[in-house]
RNA sequence: GAGCGCGUAGCUCAGCCGGUAGAGCAACUGACUUUUAAUCAGUAGGUCAUGGGUUCGAAUCCCAUCGCGCUCACCA
């Protein structure tokens, strides 16, 4: 999605681009505002944060593809004077504090637990060498199948290269002035033993919560007690690390951060983070704080509790891109993420595309897909709506595309899957969606005396039938059938020969207990399409107590 | 306790840089001449939570109140 790619600068597009008030551009405008009255520094920095305990969740992809459309629309903005990147930095010296549900051998872990997630073994065998490593490997590749432009950050590369270590050194210098913040941030409990200051212990390899004994700013070294040992350490060099609040302020400031964005949960902390930035002499980054994904239930989605909906999930039933406009609109409400959001999502984003190109351009900043796609949406014909295939897979029941796109091709001319590739996926995202969401939900019922007799018949009129009898052909038979049985007989209406005509309410029995629903497309085309013989297989099964 | 968000048609929601209320689904009516329908036309349904303010004009901006939800306060 966004890129370090070229990008359009028409006139008209940098005056809309001035006014719009897309929640993108005024998060741009606030960086802007930050250097207003001062040169730019070299590269404005986006960064987003990742925890490498667990892999990479929709959650991870929001806050990517958010910042990314802050980032395009600043280099809008600024016209691309101003060089730009985007840093994904793993908090990966982190302790392991508990043994991860998706891991094979948890056994094996087991000796590892409180080391930093760095210097835990890889669990899943293969080429990384440690637990971070694949989950760093896992987020690359993620954030790679979308595209996004970012450079990835090890902390634990980050701390033992040395590039933390003035500001470490400044923090230990300046140690009275953290706890004086981080103390009344904390219960009485942890007041107690809190040290900003989190040592790797040289006999355990653990990251150790102890109580600082002695910080000596000087010579850079605290000294704590690590299980009944007095030990001294250089908090340079990835010896040390910082307590996660302090650690934040601490690489804003190392880093000359300029934006990061994230969730309400962060939200009061933000205020200690900002506050530990400013004691180490640097500038909080501007924030964009946002909104949490709910379940069905308004329930916060969390991992751990495996409600909502997982970004694998997501892209089973629909493109990347419907993604994408969710995670565009409203990040400031708190929005539902599960299945049922899924099919508007679709339809809304191919309905922003096609409005795209009759639009002017202050309408066209304000138009999702000018975001999502770096201000280049494609052009893409999407003839029929999501919904409309969901509809149409549940009603004809429809177990892959070619019987989907029968009925597809009957009522569109020239619409194929080789004229329409992106149609053709999304008839194979309404098949998995209707095959996991509508048919569990189906009922079929029993047939009684007289339906089984006209089912029996319908089945010989349609074994009667040449193999390649048209829709129109197996509709007059089914009537025909119908019209014998007194059930059936209309006699507000008329057939052909002057008799009673057919009421709905056989066709209405046929879905009922052959689909499982209760309406369905003309009967006729139905079978034409999904085959007479099959059909009548299908009523066989029916018959036999097989569906109901 | 602190912070954030929400309260608009039966349901799900859009509209919110102010200018006579919208969509989808559901409901109802009718057309399509054997009603099974990915068709078309039409109807109905809202004191835009409440009260105040700004304004010629407020669902839209401001303040207050009520209701609902979430987050944080242990860990990251």
């Amino acid at each position: 999605m966004a890129g370090s790619n070229i990008i359009d600068l028409n006139p008209e597009l940098l005056s809309a681009a001035a006014e719009s008030k897309a929640w993108p551009f005024e998060e741009a405008k606030k960086i802007i505002e930050r250097y207003k009255g001062a040169d730019f520094p070299e590269t404005i920095l986006f960064e987003t944060g990742y925890g490498p305990s667990g892999l990479p969740h929709i959650g991870t992809f929001g806050e990517v593809a958010r910042t990314s459309m802050v980032r395009h629309a600043f280099r809008v903005l600024t016209q691309d004077k101003v060089a730009t990147k985007l840093l994904c930095f793993s908090d990966d010296m982190d302790g392991m504090r508990k043994i991860p549900d998706s891991v094979p051998d948890r056994s094996a872990l087991e000796p590892h637990l409180h080391k930093p997630l760095s210097s835990v073994p890889n669990p899943f065998g293969g080429d990384y060498a440690s637990f971070a490593d694949h989950n760093n490997a896992m987020l690359c590749r993620f954030l790679d199948t979308f595209g996004f432009d970012y450079e990835f950050a090890s902390a634990t590369r980050y701390y033992k290269s040395g590039r933390f270590d003035a500001m470490l050194l400044r923090a230990a210098e300046r140690y009275d002035q953290i706890m004086a913040v981080m103390l009344p941030t904390l219960g009485s409990e942890r007041q107690a033993t809190y040290s900003p200051f989190l040592p790797i212990s040289p006999k355990s390899g653990r990251v150790l919560y102890v109580p600082m004994k002695h910080v000596d700013a000087k010579a850079g070294t605290i000294t704590f007690d690590d299980e009944g040992t007095e030990t001294t350490l250089s908090i340079t060099g990835g010896r040390v690390k910082l307590q996660w609040k302090p650690d934040f302020g601490m690489r804003w400031a190392a880093l000359g951060v300029d934006f990061e964005m994230f969730g309400k949960d962060h939200q009061t902390n933000a205020v200690v983070y900002d506050r530990i930035c400013n004691i180490l002499g640097g500038r909080a980054p501007e924030h964009f704080v946002y909104e949490l994904f709910l379940d069905e239930n308004g329930q916060k989605i969390s991992k751990s509790k495996g409600n909502g909906l997982t970004i694998d999930e997501w892209l089973t039933y629909a493109p990347t891109e419907s993604l994408g406009l969710y995670m565009y609109q409203r990040p400031r409400q708190a929005k539902k993420l599960y299945f049922d959001v899924i099919p508007r999502a679709v339809d809304e984003y191919y309905a922003f595309l096609a409005a795209y190109p009759r639009q002017d351009w202050k309408e066209r900043l304000g138009n999702p897909v000018w975001h999502m796609h770096d201000g280049n949406p494609p052009a893409i014909d999407m003839p029929v709506p999501f919904s409309l295939l969901l509809n149409l897979v549940s009603a004809s029941n429809a177990q892959n595309k070619d019987v989907l796109w029968g009925f597809i091709s009957r009522h569109t001319q020239g619409v194929t899957p080789q004229t329409h590739p992106e149609l053709d996926q999304l008839v194979g995202h309404a098949i998995r969606y209707f095959d996991d969401f509508v048919k569990p939900t189906k009922t079929f019922r029993p047939a009684d005396d007289v339906e089984r007799a006209a089912l029996e018949d319908l089945d010989k009129a349609l074994g009667a039938l040449p193999a390649g009898a048209n829709g129109e052909a197996i509709q007059n038979a089914s009537l025909n059938v119908a019209r014998k049985i007194e059930r059936y007989q209309d006699h507000s209406k008329q057939s052909p020969e002057g008799g009673p005509g057919v009421s709905g309410a056989f066709f209405q029995m046929i879905y009922q207990v052959l689909i499982g629903q209760e309406r369905g497309p003309r009967f006729g085309s139905f079978a034409a399409l999904y085959g007479i013989a099959e059909t009548r297989a299908l009523i066989e099964r029916a018959l036999a107590g097989q569906l109901a």
